[in-house]
DNA sequence: TGTACATCAGTGAACGCGCGTTCACTGATGTAC
DNA sequence: TGTACATCAGTGAACGCGCGTTCACTGATGTAC
């Protein structure tokens, strides 16, 4: 394991523990075990680092491909949401410090827009999701899926937000019968 | 006015313009037209200046109190969803900042608990509302009352979420036309 | 009415710490001949 | 096989700036007698 990916992993570490403001080079050289002198052999500048980060160790979206006309919509509503929310919840800590700064926020969303990743992104799964439904008839023709994914998106990153303001980085996920209640009253509309 | 109050307005527009984290106590007394000095002889330290902003400059959250029984369900949901996102959209970069540290968040938690607001109030009185309505049977028996609530609260914290980090602190509200499709969506769940 | 003193809003200038960043250097590992 | 040199990961120690914070001080405004 290279030098540089010592410094990416103790760096997201730090970041999601003790918050961006609170990650120093020193620390987090100190975690990697390195000197702070082979950070910057390896990275331009903080900002540059974590960049890197946001990049590189922002966990990954899985699960929200659910295979239209199995099981039930309702149950596939809630895997959504399942995978959605503990998506926010591991990805709020790193990303949420950006918010301190708005110059930083600049930068991260240009980063994400040329990666194309970045918020929202999980809508646009949803509503395909849901649209494949609507060819197979499970769900009814004047629904307006859009509207559907953007609750049920919204919904997941604020339950996530929440949890994570009270309960900081190791918050417990979202309940499961939360997440039924949300995705039972989506398809009441469908 | 007083130097008090000159400086709360001075931090809470650069903490809004600038973001927490350059946000400088030189840079707030030189725009409330103050020393330094006097910043400090108002505020023990830049901890207690940063809470009394947030206690005191936080926008209110106003517009969530419809009548039931008067207009229809759903134009009462998408006024609360306007007032909601409207509010979020002015708090979030007041309150954004915190995200960067663990330790400030938790003040804050209790600052807020103690002060009977915080965030997810708002999933509460929209609860309350349409309790209301169901009492009149304007919406139906069967329908989860706290999921609706939650549903919409979440999405207009989202909403504002995505326009301030498209945006800034000056983005353009929420579109009637967005507000008004998630809440048709939702009253057909009721 | 004048005098002596207390109070208080406010300040310029400095202090010290923490943090990002850089510099000159070392020791190990190729590599050419 | 040994020698001379290049490369490269890595470091200790310092530098300088920005920022939060404090200190000693000033000038204006009561206030008692």
């Amino acid at each position: 394991m290279s030098a540089r990916d010592r410094i990416l992993d103790a760096a997201a570490d730090i970041m999601r523990e003790r918050g961006v403001a609170r990650a120093t080079t020193r620390e987090i050289a100190r975690a990697a075990g390195y000197s702070e002198a082979t950070l910057y052999k390896n990275f331009a500048d903080k900002e540059d680092l974590i960049v890197q980060v946001l990049r590189e160790r922002m966990p990954a979206l899985d699960g929200l491909q659910p295979t239209p006309g199995e099981s039930t919509v309702e149950v596939n509503l809630a895997g959504m949401a399942s995978a959605a929310s503990a998506f926010y919840q591991r990805a709020l800590p790193l990303f949420g410090g950006l918010l301190a700064e708005h110059t930083r926020i600049a930068t991260h969303r240009e980063q994400m827009n040329r990666h194309g990743a970045g918020p929202g992104r999980a809508i646009g799964r949803i509503a395909e999701y849901l649209s494949a439904e609507k060819e197979l008839g499970r769900v009814s023709a004047d629904a307006d899926l859009e509207a559907v994914a953007t609750l049920l998106d919204g919904t997941c990153f604020h339950q996530a937000f929440l949890r994570y303001y009270a309960a900081g980085p190791d918050a417990d996920p979202v309940p499961g019968e939360t997440i039924e209640r949300l995705a039972r009253t989506l398809a009441r509309s469908l």
